[in-house]
This record gives C-alpha cells, sequence and structure tokens, in this order.
DNA sequence: CTGTTAGCGCCTTCAC
DNA sequence: GTGAAGGCGCTAACAG
C-alpha cells in the first residue's frame, strides 16, 4: 500500500506507457487507441489517481473551480457559500472558498486573496464584501455587497436603503418617536445607506434627528456593545434599529445586562437575519436580506460571464422584507 | 495599469535583482541585503504582487492553508465550517474549503478530493462526513463525522446514540407510545447509531418494537418526503423521530399536505439543530449537535497535529442535548 | 550577499 | 498512436 499518493508518473509506470499518453487518456483528449486509454484507466482506477489540481491549474487554461472568496466564515458568508453552492448545483463547477484570515484585518485582503489563487487555480471569483476591487482581466469576478460603490464590477447586493426605511417606519409605527440608530462602519456603503434609510423614514414621519442617538459600533460585537452602552446609559431611545443583526445582538446584550426587559422597556431590529437571530429568545426582529439568493444569482452571473455572455444586468438589487419577530412592541405608555 | 497579474518576474525586473532574491526578500530569508529588501518590497507594493499559492506550493512544503473538505455547501456544513475558522482565529492559517459538488455524489468524493488537494496545496486536512478514508501519510487528517467507524483516523464527532435516546424519550414522557422512526442512510454510522438510540429508549419504556413504523429517508429531502408519506399514510404514529433535520422538515411538509396539525395532531423531533429548524414555524423541536464546537476542536485538533504533538485525545465524541421547541406537545387524548 | 540551477506535477506542442 | 521536451511560477540548494 503506496502511502504517497500516485503521480501520473505512477500511472504512466504501471500501465506501461508515458506520461503524455495518461494524461490523453485521463481527459479524453483524440489520439489514444482504445485498447491503451483502457488500461490506463484501469491503473489510475486502481492507484487512486486524481490529478493534483495544483500542477494542472499551472498549465491548465481551465480547472473547473469557482473561487468564493471572504474575508472570514461567519454566519453572512456562510449564508451567501449555501446559496452559490445551491446555484452551482448541477453544473460542472467546483467551489473553493477561501477566507484569509491572516490577513482580512488589513484592508485589502480580497486583493491579496484574489492574486494568490488568480494564478488559474479557479476559473472565476465571487468576491463577498470586499472593500477594494482592482478588476483583474484575468478572470470574470462579481462581487456580492462590494462595501465600496460598485467600480465596473458585476455586483449583487440588496436593498440596505429600502430595508432601513421600513424598519425604522415599522418602529414608527409601533409609536415610537425617540429612535436610536446603531451604525456600521462609516467607510462602507451598507452601512451608509442604512443610516439613510433611517433618517429618511425619520423625515417622512416628521420626527426629527437627533445626533445623540445614534453611535457607531463598527459592525463590531465588541464595539457595538460599547456603543448600546452609550445610547442606553443616557436619556434613552425607546427603540433602537442596529445596522446589522451582530450589532443588534450587542444591544440586546446590554439590556441584559442593564436590566432593561426587551420589548416592554426598549424594542431592537436588526438587519440581516442571519440564522442566530431567529434562533435567540426572544427572536430578534429584523429586515431579511436574501443572503441565500445573493450567493445563488452571483454563482449564475460568473457562470454566465464564464460562458462569453455579457447579461444585461449586471448590477442585482434584491429586495429586502421586514421580520417582525419579538422584540419590537408599541412604545410603552409613558 | 496592467492587465496581467504580477508575477515574481515583473517584482525582479522592476528591482532589478534576480528571482531568487524576490523570493527571499518577500518570504524574508536570510541573507539579503537592507537596502535590496527595501527596494524589492517596494516594488512588491507598488505592483500589487503576492506570491501564487499554486505555484508556491508546488515547491515549498508549507502554505500555511487549512482544508476543509465537504460534500457540498448545506447547514450542517456550513457550521461546521464557522467553527473552523473560530478555532483557527489569531493562528497563523488561512482555511480553504473545498465542496467537490461534481463527485458529490459518487461515493469516495472525499478521497478525490483530497487526492487533488494534497499535493500540498493545504498543510492539514479536516474532512466532513466522510465516507471511506484511505489515511494518507502526507499530511494531518481529521475526519468530523466520518460516516463509517473511524478508522485510525482522529475523529471528532457528536453523541448520537445518547441523542436519540433522549429525543425518543421525551417523547415517551409525553406519552406517546405510536413513536415513528424515520431513518438515515443504513449504511452511515450516524443513522445506524440514531436508530439504535431509538429503540433502545423504546425497550427501556417497555415499549415493543414496530418494524412498520419505521421508514428510511436516507437523509435526502425528497427520499424523506416518500417516507413521510408511508408512515403517516396508514395506521400513523402520534410522534415522529426523524434522523436529522432536513427529514424532520420533510415530515413536517407532508403533515401540512395531509392537513395534520403539528404538534396537535402529531408531535416531531429532528436532530442536528441547522438554522433552519429554529426559523422556521412551529419552530423544531430537535437533538442539538454542538456543530460549531465540533468544527473549532477539529481546527485544534488538526493544529496540534501539524506541531508534531500526539494529543492523548484523538476520538472525541461530543454530548448533544434536546432542545424542546413548537413541534412536540403530549399525545393527543384518545 | 546575490544569481544560477534544478526541479515540484502536469499538459501541450511537436517529432517520431 | 505514442513519447520526448519544454515550461507554468516559485523556492531550495548551491555557486559565485
Amino acid at each position: 500500500m503506496p502511502t504517497r499518493r500516485a503521480t501520473i508518473h505512477d500511472v504512466a509506470a504501471a500501465a506501461g506507457v508515458s506520461v503524455a499518453t495518461v494524461s490523453k487518456a485521463v481527459n479524453g483528449r483524440y489520439g489514444v487507441a482504445e485498447g491503451t486509454a483502457q488500461r490506463v484507466l484501469a491503473e489510475v482506477e486502481r492507484l487512486g489517481y486524481a490529478s493534483s489540481l495544483v500542477a494542472s491549474s499551472m498549465r491548465a487554461r481551465q480547472t473547473g473551480v469557482i473561487g468564493v472568496l471572504v474575508p472570514d466564515f461567519e454566519p453572512f458568508t456562510a449564508e451567501i457559500l449555501k446559496g452559490v453552492s445551491a446555484g452551482l448545483a448541477g453544473s460542472p463547477y467546483d467551489v473553493l472558498a477561501y477566507a484569509g484570515v491572516r490577513h482580512h484585518a488589513s484592508a485589502g485582503w480580497e486583493k491579496r486573496s484574489l492574486q494568490r489563487l488568480s494564478g488559474t487555480l479557479i476559473d472565476a471569483a465571487i468576491m463577498v464584501t470586499p472593500t477594494v476591487i482592482a478588476p483583474s482581466a484575468e478572470i470574470p469576478i462579481v462581487a456580492v455587497d462590494p462595501h465600496t460603490g460598485h467600480g465596473d464590477l458585476p455586483t449583487v447586493e440588496s436593498d440596505s436603503f429600502g430595508g432601513a426605511v421600513e424598519a425604522t417606519r415599522y418602529l414608527v409605527e409601533l409609536g415610537h418617536r425617540r429612535i436610536g440608530f446603531l451604525a456600521g462602519r462609516p467607510d462602507l456603503r451598507s452601512a451608509k445607506l442604512r443610516e439613510a434609510g433611517y433618517r429618511q423614514a425619520l423625515t417622512d414621519a416628521g420626527i426629527d434627528f437627533d445626533p445623540r442617538l445614534v453611535e457607531v459600533g463598527r459592525y463590531e460585537p465588541e464595539a457595538a456593545g460599547d456603543a448600546a452602552r452609550t445610547l442606553l446609559g443616557g436619556a434613552r431611545p425607546t427603540a433602537v434599529f442596529a445596522a446589522n443583526d451582530l450589532s443588534a445582538l450587542a444591544v440586546l446584550g446590554v439590556a441584559a445586562e442593564l436590566g432593561l426587559r426587551v420589548p416592554e422597556d426598549l424594542s431592537v431590529v436588526g438587519f440581516d437575519d442571519i440564522p442566530e437571530a431567529s434562533r435567540r429568545l426572544p427572536a430578534l426582529t429584523t429586515v431579511r436580506q436574501p443572503m441565500h439568493r445573493l450567493g445563488r444569482i452571483a454563482a449564475e452571473l460568473a457562470m454566465a460571464l464564464m460562458a462569453g455572455e455579457t447579461p444585461a444586468q449586471t448590477s442585482i438589487l434584491l429586495p429586502t422584507r421586514l421580520v417582525p419577530r419579538a422584540t419590537t412592541a408599541a412604545v410603552p405608555a409613558a
């Protein structure tokens, strides 16, 4: 029992032919005698040979692998990944997801990751929440929920502005007037749009914007917790709209610390609808972002691009939907 | 603006040195003059160069990348992936997840995937729900929830037997006597253990095992639906324990088709606690498998193995826990 | 300290 | 129909 993995040489030696012949037989190229091919394939089976993705990608133009580049595997990206996988079902493509954890703190992780894999390991790339993008002409690239204005890149994202308007309006309809906002990272597109939607809904309702009701949580659990403490510390709002679910969960944590009952004393709305939002008790009211569809459509877009098509729609905006659950209620009687 | 990605040659030419020097400078090897290194690094920055993972992995022994091989990206594997990512946080390892979608129907997908990546693209592999395993001596391998008896492979899995006993006993305590079982794939270890747990709990309760109350759903939504139809068609049970959540969701779908109310007419319990289980209404009562921890511990085990340690514990069994939700109730008065 | 040499495993010409 | 040779981008030895 060989402990080393079989290479094309092993197969060639076992079948008594040259490596070139093995390569042709395996890839079904023209110019190999029927009998020879049979013999080679039998050895391939026996030795458990499969061409090294690494080696073949250095020579071959195509690998049949689509890359999904993410900053990290967390709830949001995991949902996208499931969608991509579903979109590729039945296609001849494998999926390779790469999280450049080592550098994802530094800006430009996506450029590094892309550069590392792009040497033809993958035939196309789907980048999730990229911040800066150098459109490489090498392979098709699709951006999902880009953090900056999507340059010329085909993009799939959901309606942050509309979702934020809907969430805020819902709180207004519940009678809330003092509605806090826990903002995301000021440099991110989605964060800015959600804040804009919040302000728009306030304006629509004739409520003056109060800067003291806005704190920045940067989409990070810890920073969000600090921001929430500030927000809930003084003359606190009766409701908080958080720019994403992770931040909303932080708000709930702080509320518990402070002995505030949710939703009796405080209503909370998030954004994304990550699995953790519905799993906890009370379940989080949030704006559902169709993460699964985001991934699926990105996969379809990538396949179209690879096929050389030029889709009319290369900038796709998917609708969001408010999912009322248990963390929101009418404003307590004053 | 160069449209082609920069290679080490481009950097070398730009900096006026040889490719070897660039390689050394980039990798911080000993033996490069300070000034030269500075100049090279400046060019690296300017050209946006990053070494090709593909090319370097062909020469170098280590890549700093841990591979997670999954049959597909679905709820279970996505949770594992999040756990692995968490376990690797702060470590110097990147994560590469690979779904051999093209062949995951065929047995031995894991062998193929491993063979393809193992040419040193990854320093260690975590295989999720592998069926057959050829222990390669090349890199450390950890199995998560293996489908067959774990050979000599380091393994992390959860207590299928105990969880099944607990789930069934819970139904018994609710007064159910006619408890159906929707089985998984007969060839899989976890499936067998769950069935064994079901039967054990029946025996403990002094309830005779009735083969007519058992159908095989193979863990596939469609097959599970058919099995559920059979199960609920004739003299139906008052409760069904499904071998995993996907199957349980199929049971709920069929129950709805048949106009059965859950939990009033029928109680349903699943296994896994995938996000979809708690997201739906009524929320599914299920046995929670600590998927996140499964992944995290697998990552830690892999790192220990890579460090050359030989962990005392290489076969780890994590406890499961029943999560009562809204799909179970006391047996309806007859 | 720096450049040259020799492959890693595979696929693609191009002779034979 | 088959094999030998070259090279993808990179790094580890060894020379200079």
